[in-house]
DNA sequence: TGTTTGTGGTTTATATTATAAACTTGTTTA
DNA sequence: TAAACAAGTTTATAATATAAACCACAAACA
């Protein structure tokens, strides 16, 4: 039916839907296991993480563990909603 | 299983993924019909055809329709192959 | 007690991309 | 014949993704 939605460009991010898609799936992640999981570099997911951030998608906190600082990473419910939103709008290019 | 598999950035961009969707279900279509159903502006539309074209995800030939050029677009299996290892690849991230 | 190595990131620079504006070529219409 | 239109292409700009360089602190040497 409708044409091609358009693709919330915060999410049509490799790199972004890759966090938002592991963020989904649980109820935190450290800023070391996502970087882990998601193969990017600290740079580069540092500067993603702030733009989810920024636009409310996921919440961070940063603590220690001990002496060593922790940033832990967490989906909102904002950012749910537009990753549902996302998909849908996706699923009308890929059927 | 597999973590996040990456995403072909030549099919990774709304267009260009538009445009591929769109052609994966015809025989083939028109630049203008292509820039009716995507909203694209020609001059954008005409960048993203010839990426696919250079990657020869699609066949792009000109040719005049009475008095005016009329620009052809089909998908080629290289195409159709690679829109399914994308297709694949994201479901990846979204399910 | 320096000094060097490692951890956990952030900031900055660069290269690529997406996109629209401006342009071209030819045709139809007033 | 000039103005408007059709079908694109080329070029300029703004946004993006990404990695390189950097910073702060802790632990492990020497």
């Amino acid at each position: 039916m409708s044409g091609f939605t358009p693709l919330d460009p915060l999410l049509h991010s490799q790199l972004r839907l890759a966090v938002m898609s592991l963020l989904i799936g649980v109820e935190s992640a450290e800023f070391t296991f996502i970087k882990e999981k998601t193969q990017a570099t600290a740079g580069n997911l540092s500067v993603q993480l702030d733009k989810l951030s920024k636009a409310k998608y996921i919440e961070v906190t940063k603590a220690f563990k001990g002496k060593k600082p922790v940033t832990t990473c967490k989906i909102t419910k904002v950012g749910v909603a537009a990753f549902e939103t996302y998909v849908n709008a996706l699923k009308g290019y890929i059927e």
